[in-house]
DNA sequence: CATATATAATGAATACTATTCATAGTATTT
DNA sequence: AAATACTATGAATAGTATTCATTATATATG
């Protein structure tokens, strides 16, 4: 009675939180789920989860299922790695183009478990700047491009990883700090602290000043942890992905407020070229991290 | 893709040998497993098994994922467990009675086993001769009858177990060891050494001999060694069970011969009242016991 | 406080896919 | 050579997972 299907269920819905959002992250319905956890129930003569409010709590027996879930999981693929090595010898390169700067957080401990698990593979973070990423796929200069670009081109396919939301980060005495959401005025101004990369590659820029026709000072600077210091002490304002500030805000170090009404949000993609999104460690690279990113990452969502 | 579905079949397949066996024992048909194997084939790009002649053999990534199954099913089970016993206290008896002399041998694993995994449940083994072991459900002076009595009676569930041969055991140099099977009339002039116990209880001469009108002298003992012992030093013939003298045939010590053209063979059912037969413990002993002796017993089948 | 917005549960309809049926094919045994 | 024991396969069927459409309920919002 019991498939892998449900554990797998389970595992998003604890990562999810609610019955919805775990749907979206399996490719299913709400529905779908709702009635799966039903016969889990049935079958099991236990509730496995409580509903409290809007979400639902994973009880103790559910719990233990998940517990099942996790191992049985994370057993299945090293069984999968092992099979795939077994089909053919796998050895490569896998050349990474980081578009986005804060994604250095996410990404380091999923190359480090890369480097584990397909040791025969050599990878390599391709950093420094370069004008037109995806043309460096065309020319064989990298492998894999990490970035929120999806259009269409010949020859390149984009991977979904997570879609996230970008917050206005603020010192916590600033004037706008009762507004719930800021709008594009809100940024007239202020200054806004930025890495130092082109306008057209800072969303909040491209997507809510330029249309609104503001232009607020600029201040650059290379780290994340540089900004939310000048954030911090007064120099300006920023805007940044959900959980590369979360601890910041939980410590009160800065606040942080949506960008408009329903907020300001970005998807990121992997992109290869079709013959490298074929190789077995470049899905199970992208894969991992999906995976690591949804379970460990706050308020990360599938792409839409 | 791969679901657990997938993994009892494989693990089936290991201990059955062929397609077809295995498709018995997970209730099934061959046809069914063959769909199943392929689905897995294509999706992995590897064969699983390899036929090999009439029957089967597991190839390499086949038996990683038979590696997976056996840890997979394993954490599974104990998750299984501790669920039910979230769901309720399990406290009771499990008193079994043995109307199979040579049962010992694999009862014997899975009652320590059972203790270690239902610490809070008193087991115990009734021995000791009863005429109608049946009769002691209803008396509640046992908990379950390990026996090949199978006749239907009210207030009593047969759980099946398994199905095995009898053989014909006979010293090695006996007048009869060129014969590829024995018919009832060989018997006429041999000495047959059986348990302590009734004819009526002796499939051999309850089925065979009798319908024949054949009575052979008997010769009884409590313990198998010692009717092995008795017919390895050419005082008679006995019938005992496949799995319970293949290392004594292995060896050498005595040879073993097919009852009739096509075998005397036996089923094994555990007998308890309606009530016992849902108490989650006993469930879980019963279906141990049919799994562990499917894998652990040679020659041994699902009851037809 | 009413309204809008999320969310979950449910029964019926649908789509999907696992299983069986019927059969052919291939070794092995007698 | 015939009988037996096994596997593979395509089509039909049965079974069940998923979606659709809807209701119910709780949480935000103006």
């Amino acid at each position: 009675m019991l498939e892998i299907r449900h554990l797998r269920t389970l595992l998003a819905l604890t990562e999810a939180g609610t019955v919805s959002r775990a749907a979206e992250r399996v490719h299913l319905t709400q529905s779908a789920l709702s009635h799966q956890l039903k016969a889990l129930e049935a079958h099991y003569g236990v509730a496995m989860v409580k509903r409290h409010g809007q979400s639902v709590k994973i009880t103790e027996p559910g719990q233990r299922l998940v517990t099942l879930a996790r191992t049985v999981m994370g057993e299945v693929r090293t069984a999968e790695r092992d099979l795939t090595k077994l089909v053919g010898k796998p050895a490569g390169t896998l050349r990474i183009v980081l578009e986005c700067h804060t994604c250095f957080d996410w990404l380091m401990p999923i190359m480090d478990a890369f480097r584990k698990h397909w040791p025969e593979v050599e990878l390599d973070l391709v950093s420094g700047f370069h004008p037109n990423p995806l043309a460096l796929l065309a020319d064989n200069k990298t492998d894999l491009v990490i970035g929120s670009e999806n259009k269409p081109r010949r020859g390149i396919v984009y991977h979904p990883l997570f879609r996230f939301e970008v917050l206005a980060v603020m010192p916590t005495d600033h004037r706008l700090k009762a507004k719930r959401h800021l709008a594009a005025s809100d940024f007239a101004k202020e200054t806004l602290i930025t890495y130092p990369v082109p306008e057209e590659r800072i969303d909040l820029i491209r997507r809510v000043l330029k249309p609104a026709k503001i232009h607020p000072r600029r201040r650059t600077t290379e780290l994340t942890v540089a900004i939310l210091q000048l954030v911090a002490s007064r120099r300006g304002v920023a805007a940044l992905p959900n959980w590369g500030i979360k601890n910041y805000v939980d410590y009160g170090y800065v606040i942080a407020r949506r960008i408009g009404k329903s907020g300001l949000w970005s998807n990121l993609y992997g992109a290869t070229t079709g013959e490298v999104a074929r190789l077995p460690f470049v899905r199970d690279f992208l894969e991992t991290a999906r995976r690591e990113c949804f379970a460990k990452l706050d308020g990360v969502v599938p792409v839409q």
